[in-house]
DNA sequence: ACGCACAAAATTGTATACAATCAAGCATCG
DNA sequence: CGATGCTTGATTGTATACAATTTTGTGCGT
């Protein structure tokens, strides 16, 4: 079951219980794109598929809204987050300002089994995007930079990249570019070279650069895009 | 009122209602050094005195505990997190790596009405510590922080310096060495000429001393550190 | 007297019932 | 015929009841 082995990682570190199984199946779920964002997810609805109650659901609600995934209206439900363009600006600004040093840092606290652990992950993202799951692949992909920061050891700073690559995913999910190369797959490999090579300014380097790509990948245009929240936004309520 | 009008700002998107009164309130009350580290926050206890019932208790524990102001054990309660050593050096690592960037970008942001606001906040904080209320000064102090990263413009990145400040504070009421000057006063006046004179480059030196300034404040030594459970049976009782 | 085991109390976790709010549909009125 | 206001249904917010777990206190045995 590796397929399924890692991605109660990307909870940090709060609750556990029925709901912590619920936020992980969901953010899954999210961060594969299979729940697009602007999607609704009701209460009950929820409460029924995965039979608990409505309590534990809001419980997972509630921590899915303060990783930003989804986002909550007062007497009007939860809805996966639908970030603005400025968000997903200020989002990768975040990002380049924190993963370059992280990835330096790695460089030079590298160890030959995390340095195995980087290489297994690139070649499990290689195996989801020949096998067509792209979905897959894009989970794949954002954890490596959640990985990466594991190894430099920063517990703090990785929650925080944590939550960037989480947002990371749902920008994605929005804005981007049909037509741009999905996932320079190269670029992963670059960097686990410069962390073979324990070389900290190659990596930084790289971390830089790689951000940037997926930036430019990205259409940030005042251009509203049809995804399926049409409806959501053709609903012109008074606000 | 301009006494409690402000500090509503730190909690920052997700929850309107009761239970956003209690975090407000518990945000201050850790903030300004009233809840210590470690101290049990039972939930019958908050539900007799804010006369709420148990279920918004759960909501606003659960909200601080993503702010990692709280933290929550299975089965066992909510308490005041009691960051370790290296979390504390974790927490200013972070604060290094954004706080210098986000100060420089406001200096070059700077308006004239938000130069006049930092100014008001410092007078606030002389104010307040000249009153002797020392709880309340290092509040607004960290708060300068968090106004400055306003400035800047980057919700995101000031999301997590909220965070940061907010651990900060924890940071210090566990590891403030008594004998260091309290909140060297000038530091934050340096930053505001640097301000006033739109120099990004001063701005974004000064306040990276600045953070060195306070960790060299603090007594980060690995002298008491028995186990966890040992603070767990110091708690303060209650009164 | 010390330690282990068991029992009682207190506290948290979960489920459900009820209240409040919002969205939609329908009827009436202009 | 269109618009406004009310009524109805659905959904979320809050309170409370019950279950599970931990903690504390007591008693027995060694």
């Amino acid at each position: 079951m590796s397929r399924t082995a890692d991605f109660q990682d990307f909870v940090q570190p709060t609750l556990s219980g029925p709901s912590a199984e619920l936020v992980a199946s969901l953010s899954l779920a999210i961060h594969e794109h299979k729940l697009l964002p602007g999607t609704k997810l009701g209460e009950d609805e929820l409460s029924d598929i995965y039979k608990v109650s409505r309590t534990v659901v809001r419980t997972a609600l509630q921590a899915l809204s303060h990783l930003q995934l989804v986002e909550l209206r007062r007497n009007r439900g939860a809805f996966v987050s639908q970030p603005t363009i400025r968000e997903a600006r200020e989002v990768f600004e975040a990002r380049a300002l924190l993963e370059p040093r992280t990835a330096r840092s790695a460089a030079e606290r590298m160890t030959d089994s995390a340095l195995a652990r980087l290489e297994t992950h690139i070649e499990a993202e290689h195996v989801a995007m020949d096998a067509g799951e792209t979905g897959r692949a894009l989970r794949l992909s954002g954890h490596f930079h959640i990985e990466i920061s594991y190894i430099a050891d920063q517990t703090t700073i990785s929650g925080f990249i944590e939550r960037l690559v989480a947002r990371s995913s749902l920008i994605i999910a929005i804005y981007w570019k049909r037509q741009s190369a999905l996932c320079d797959k190269h670029a992963h490999h670059a960097l686990v070279d410069a962390f073979r090579r324990r070389h900290g300014n190659d990596a930084e380097e790289l971390m830089k650069s790689h951000l940037v790509d997926i930036l430019t990948a990205l259409d940030l245009r005042e251009v509203t895009k049809p995804t399926g929240d049409l409806k959501d936004i053709l609903k012109p309520r008074d606000a």
